[in-house]
DNA sequence: AAAATCGTTCAAAAAATATTGAACTATTTT
DNA sequence: AAAATAGTTCAATATTTTTTGAACGATTTT
């Protein structure tokens, strides 16, 4: 990822629903969420929301999809794999704790059969 | 992390030369550089550079120490690790295959004796 | 083919950010 | 204690972003 894709994509989560609308379709994945569902979750006029995932799109967060009347939007999900590969490069060479550290945290979301079972 | 703090983070890395003074930063861990060797490379004013390591420090990524006549800068790997954490919240649990594929891109950066061997 | 539904685009005003000369504070050197 | 060095803060201007009423475009229903 260049930096300019990389200041386009912090500029477009650096507002509150923006932010709420990405966390919002993330949370949605893989089915996505029609343009105007969204803006009524989020009470935002339509017009409002449709700049706001405009923006969101041209940086490569949402991608989305007529469906008949409505417009799917959709998390784009190696968008953000890109993202924090931006920020980690350069950083992991020297310091191999802070990937460590973050591979724990991660490695928390990995919930097979094994894990599942040895909970209760 | 709040979403205050994550629009904060994302807000502060959403500049030019913010996003190249904290990468520049995380080149240079853990010395760290002072203010005005960090305007000098970026040939930026120095009050200039000193607004925008400001709005870095208010949002985190960057902490800073006097020493002498100098205040030397120093990226907060936490405050990084903190707003992935933040990203990934809510996607890893339906979708451990990204988490999977960014833990293979982070398993990259551990640069142990023995993979140094297997190099040649 | 007219009406209804779902979204986008336009344009203009409002709000938030960025830039920089000048003044100021803290520390060291002479 | 004056001068020099390293940074910050202030204030005013310039720039960018956000918001929204109104008009428009695409698709489906009547």
């Amino acid at each position: 990822m260049e930096i300019t894709n990389a200041i386009a994509s912090f500029a477009a989560l650096s507002q509150d629903t923006r932010l709420k609308a990405f966390k919002l379709l993330v949370s949605h994945e893989p089915e996505g969420l029609p343009a105007g569902e969204i803006a009524r979750q989020l009470s935002v006029p339509h017009n409002t929301m449709s700049a706001h995932l405009a923006v969101l799109a041209r940086a490569g967060w949402v991608v989305s999809q007529r469906h008949s009347r409505q417009i799917i939007y959709r998390a784009s999900l190696s968008h953000m794999d890109s993202v924090i590969q931006f920020l980690l490069q350069d950083c992991c060479a020297g310091h191999p704790e802070l990937c460590a550290s973050l591979m724990d945290s991660l490695s928390g979301c990995r919930v097979d059969a094994s894990v599942e079972q040895s909970r209760h």
